[in-house]
DNA sequence: GCTTGACCTGGAGCGCGCTCCAGGTTGGAG
DNA sequence: CTCCAACCTGGAGCGCGCTCCAGGTCAAGC
């Protein structure tokens, strides 16, 4: 049921052998299991945790930070509060994250249809676009959104 | 109406001085204006392309590809194909992101619903939630969140 | 017993995106 | 004319999160 070679436990957690190492070294995991020939033997428990910082990562939360939180749980039932609080903190930055990401992704979808309304690709002499992109002189990007103050 | 200091660029775009230099220096930003004596001015094409670089990064893109697509643009309008593709390529990806984000940010959430679900602090000898989070001898992470395979 | 591939360690190196620095120049205010 | 803050350049350095390497060990199959 548990116990699982370090490239089993790689496949399984999506993180390279070397990134498990380095995790074991920087003491994110801590205390990995061995064999007698002192070979890594993952648990599911460690499984666990990887899925966590795979998480955590994913979603930006610095190493330093994640460490905390493992160090506090290793500390005992006591930091429960410490971690629901850091947890709670993070989640509030990944709220922040995602409205930044769908904001600038908004801006995105909007120099797209820029393009899509361009009359095709070698449009003639007429070329009726260009109080969109001025391409004179020196200019070459006029989606000239306002900017703060 | 243009014609900006670069700490008056700084200030509207976001961007530290050096960055400017620095997104300058590597063809981001092209042939910037200088005063007789060298000193940049920024127009507000310049700004409206920082708008660009920074709903770009924003969005993950990397540097090597924004360099991309300012150079089309500078090569003019026979690339606006490209151009398109490039950037909707780019969206897929930060549609892919999103998503990724999302479906962290929940898995985040139910491991404070957790803490939530806690008797609060010092809950005294009962303890009852050891199957949710194992302490026995060297358990330390149980939401085991069924892993891939 | 031998082979072979998976694994071990410590430490160096890397790719990215800036950021900082030294030492010198510019230019607007007083 | 003087001052001083803002600006210039080329190049070194940094913080992060891995990633790679050399040189050696382990263990399962034949």
């Amino acid at each position: 049921m548990s116990g699982y070679a370090p490239s089993e436990a790689a496949r399984r957690s999506g993180f390279s052998l070397d990134t498990l190492r380095y995790y074991e070294k920087i003491g994110l995991l801590a205390d990995v299991e061995r064999t007698a020939g002192g070979q890594r033997v993952f648990t599911d428990d460690d499984l666990g945790w990887l899925v966590l910082f795979r998480c955590l990562r994913d979603t930006g939360m610095p190493i330093a930070q994640m460490r905390r939180y493992a160090q506090l749980a290793r500390d005992g039932e006591h930091t429960t509060d410490e971690r629901h609080e850091l947890l709670c903190h993070h989640a509030a930055r990944v709220e922040e994250q995602m409205r930044l990401l769908q904001r600038q992704y908004d801006h995105l979808r909007e120099k797209i249809r820029f393009y899509e309304r361009l009359p095709a690709t070698a449009p003639g002499p007429e070329a009726g676009h260009r109080h969109l992109e001025r391409v004179s002189k020196p200019s070459t990007e006029a989606s000239t959104h306002a900017l703060n103050e």
